[in-house]
DNA sequence: TTCCCTCTCGACCGAACGTTCGGTTTACTA
DNA sequence: TAGTAAACCGAACGTTCGGTCGAGAGGGAA
């Protein structure tokens, strides 16, 4: 790590890779996020991150506005995918119980392609009024889908002899703890991950 | 801080408030486990600690040895609990099948009787010494289970197309989602929790 | 060459952190 | 009434935090 030769140029920042191209905010947030789910994101300094990204803290604060705007960006790019899912016809038309299998599947396929993000976003505690912004889109995502549970129990394709709410937050539960434990490997496909969960769920949730 | 005139007194000083017994170290540790659920640990200051208390931080440090201690202690709680479970009867005799079941069950009851202190033990990131020692019990805790669960399949009691190592983490998964919304509540009681829980699981698990 | 803009850096700031310490108050006993 | 030990407190310690600043390096355009 030390310039080794070069000392008749006072100044001389240490070029010891060929160059690496300029960072952009959307790189550096990546690298943040994934420093943040390892270290938990209260227990991450500045530091850390610039560290992480091989350049200075200073640095680092040319290219993002703070350590909370990383948090609200990566919180926001999470919840962007899962309220385009909202949107989709697919959880919008048909039977309650299709419309509610829809939303499982491809809220497991966003969790785990923008799984970083997820994780990230479901550690959240509402400790600042960023914090609590993300929480409350949370909330109204599950609400979406816990209004889908209980007219798919009134309909009588899911067991109605558990609470609506306990069913969703289970299904949830279920689905969200795959990032605690999911990593990318050969083994392991994404796929066989998502029909897995949902497979799982809604075995268990059936009448 | 004026010095009264009531020198004269002696036998019944006016006192404003009631009076608060004095704290012990267990007391403590369940106001810091309270306040480490709802703001992180790494976001909790000892100040935070010591308010929540009543008290100022240096009296708090007079009855605890730091906040690592803390964390430590709260963690051990929870997992000395889990592990009596790992050597009841029911965890170690009969089919495969009904001891993945007793696990389960037990798991969630001490899941919800000991909530503060498993909630704070799922959420250690490994970042000290202290929090990765944590996370190995919790590990080799899921490596009981998850023989159990293969055993069960052996045995035709589980459904076996899915892997044994994802079907433990999944019902875990159900099982400490709880931890992320249960509160007491008059309406939710903690068996139809629990019976919820581990009726979900092993309806989706099953062949 | 000169200008200008982007990127990077070391040095620095006030605030907050976990922790310590000297000393005061309280409850109780002799 | 004096003595004692536990409980408590205010003030400060050294460190680390998130964030700022002025300046140098590099490269393209004139």
């Amino acid at each position: 790590m030390k310039t080794t030769v070069a000392t008749t140029t006072a100044h001389r920042p240490p070029r010891a890779t060929p160059r690496r191209p300029p960072y952009d905010a959307a790189t550096l947030l990546e690298v943040a996020v994934t420093v943040f789910n390892e270290r938990g994101y209260d227990g991450t300094s500045m530091e850390d991150l610039a560290r992480a990204a091989g350049i200075t803290k200073s640095s680092f604060y040319h290219h993002v506005d703070g350590k909370e705007a990383l948090l609200a960006a990566a919180c926001d790019r999470a919840l962007d995918a899962l309220f385009a899912v909202r949107d989709e016809a697919g959880s919008n038309t048909g039977a309650a119980i299709d419309r509610f299998e829809y939303v499982l599947r491809r809220t497991s396929q966003i969790l785990l392609t923008e799984l970083p993000y997820v994780t990230l976003l479901l550690r959240v505690r509402g400790n600042t009024p960023t914090e609590q912004a993300a929480l409350e889109r949370r909330r109204e995502f599950d609400r979406f889908t816990a209004d889908l549970v209980a007219q798919a129990m009134a309909d009588g394709d899911l067991r109605s002899d558990i609470e609506a709410g306990l069913a969703t937050r289970l299904a949830f539960g279920t689905l969200n703890s795959v990032t605690e434990w999911y990593r990318v490997t050969r083994e392991t496909s994404p796929d066989a991950v998502v029909d897995g969960a949902v497979g799982v769920i809604v075995r268990g949730l059936r009448p």
